[in-house]
DNA sequence: GGGATGCATCGACCGTTGTCGATGCACCAA
DNA sequence: TTGGTGCATCGACAACGGTCGATGCATCCC
């Protein structure tokens, strides 16, 4: 369970990005446009992504592609889905008070 | 794929209470111990998570204790196993520049 | 009743983070 | 080579969020 995936998700911006590049490979250019937001913006945001490893980013001509990583989202999704099932169980248990 | 929950699971404290919670009920004072952090503080994160909807919180006499819920937990999972498969897909696909 | 305990809320402080314009750099086209 | 374009970095600013002590309010025990 990944804190800094977590904390690359929060972001409305960045998970916004992250479904967009879910769906196709793009450059920062194509990220703006559909995003409206400014240019420094979203590169900042894909920074963190990459630092997260949610995002690959590889430069082709003056151009930057982006694409989505899906492991560390299998992993979350798995570590989620893990905590759901021992919440599950844990309704029958309560440790007394005092 | 709730921003609330996300951001609710972002906090490193607020995570680790999650899991003490995932694994039995705890009153508040329990959590303080386990904790080691100030009442006011895991007071305030509880909110946060009763806010996400990812914890429900029950007095009993001058207790009150708390249990996860396991729901919003197996959505965020799901969903974030479908932008994974997406991804997956998406690797495929790159839109043309310029 | 009176003191003590568990807990939520309030107000304040401050570090973190998202946002921005400006700048710099690499690459391409003419 | 020169102008233009895509993009990352820098420095600054503002806002949000986490943390804290103090306070208030129930509830329980003696």
């Amino acid at each position: 369970m990944d804190r800094a995936v977590v904390r690359a998700l929060a972001d409305p911006l960045r998970l916004r990005i992250l479904e967009l590049l879910a769906g196709e490979q793009l450059c920062t250019c194509h990220l703006v446009d559909e995003l409206g937001a400014t240019q420094t913006n979203v590169s900042n945001h894909l920074r963190v992504l990459r630092e997260a490893g949610l995002v690959v980013s590889e430069q082709a001509g003056r151009y930057t592609y982006h694409r989505a990583v899906p492991e560390p989202l299998e992993r979350l999704s798995a570590g989620l889905a893990g905590l759901a099932s021992r919440a599950r169980l844990a309704v029958a248990v309560k440790r007394p008070c005092g």
